[in-house]
DNA sequence: TAGATTGTTAATCGATTAACAATC
DNA sequence: TAGATTGTTAATCGATTAACAATC
């Protein structure tokens, strides 16, 4: 795999859901499937899936098409979904909560490892087994766990703060749902979920149509 | 407001982030900005907001900028948060009591009037206020009581019959948690909000730099 | 071999940025 | 009036689509 890092952010975007159709037909017991077919079933140009695969480096085969399996892994090596990751949950509230209690995601590598808040009564709660733990122990937390990745649940006035003392602490990437613009430092990956953004956008659409 | 109705979607998906912004700055007194501010602020160009802002006219003085209130009573009416939403919740798991116990959404003109599931557990319990009803009154509910959107948090093999049963009992607009792409009919506006593609984006990115 | 389908280059399209006349 | 900043047209840039030679 040569990663060329200026793929596009557009690309990237793609890949999850080229992932989640490939598991999916992965699943039904799809082995072979052609750029034009599987275009017709995610609604792109095949075009464009060629395109966005040979960013990567060719997975195909002329007169072929792709194999899903191998494809599959290759999207999650990309990804970096065969790696383990640890996360911490910052913020054990209704959406902390909602999350931790996905286990989707510990499907993929990424392990809860913890959740913090500042509620006392929730402090030494655990939620599926994960512990919630007082916000004044997350450093060290951090650094003895060796955690990759903290989910920010808190309310929009404490995100900043908390994104900080993470960062300091060498987290390596923010996965934000609080309604601010988080920043970190260009080192750091960080992804904004903006649910209300969405809401809106869907509230446009609707009185639009 | 003249709505064009070929605005792009790249447009409209920043039409809640300026609205963010400003809505903010009127909390804080601010009455005046300039695109070139804005642009500072939001890491835009003030090309682009100068753009962006007279898909819809022009909302701007020249020599002054915008007057910020004016804006944010512009753009909320631009994404119709000045109309009351009838909304309802299926699913009243984790995700789906996390939205609904989120006040935020009530503030803008969205009213979650009920939630709904299969378990008879949750049947009959109440969130907040908002009743959690057996699914199979669905219909006449959404009927009985004027439902606009819909927020899909069943699980994945749920999402599409649920979906075909509030759009035949003429809901506007979908707001879609589970993980597949909902099929609705080009009359009925959708929002997938996909947190896994979201968390994989990251992923990406944390084990790109 | 013939047919199918990729990988890749070229053409098109659309979005962003730059520039500047209009005007407050 | 002079200065500032918009609204809008033109230029640039990048992403998508089309086309086709390469090759399985």
């Amino acid at each position: 795999m040569q990663r060329d890092s200026r793929i596009s952010e557009a690309v990237i975007r793609r890949l999850p859901k080229y992932y989640r159709y490939l598991m999916d037909m992965e699943k039904n017991g799809v082995q072979r499937i052609s750029s034009r077919e599987l275009s017709n079933r995610m609604g792109l140009t095949a075009s464009q899936i060629r395109q966005d695969f040979n960013c990567f480096g060719g997975f195909g085969q002329q007169g072929y098409g792709y194999h899903v399996s191998d494809l599959c892994a290759e999207i999650r090596r990309i990804l970096g979904l065969d790696k383990q990751c640890n996360v911490i949950i910052i913020g054990a509230g209704n959406l902390g909560q909602a999350l931790a209690n996905y286990v989707g995601f510990e499907r993929e590598g990424f392990s809860i490892k913890g959740m913090f808040d500042v509620n006392p009564r929730l402090i030494g709660l655990a939620i599926r087994g994960i512990q919630i733990y007082d916000i004044d122990i997350l450093e060290e937390f951090i650094v003895d766990n060796d955690i990759k990745m903290g989910v920010i649940c808190t309310p929009k006035d404490h995100a900043q703060k908390v994104t900080d003392r993470m960062v300091k602490s060498g987290i390596k990437s923010i996965w934000n749902f609080a309604p601010i613009d988080a920043e970190v430092p260009e080192d750091v990956a960080l992804e904004n979920v903006h649910l209300s953004e969405s809401l809106y956008t869907l509230s446009y659409k609707m009185n639009d149509i």
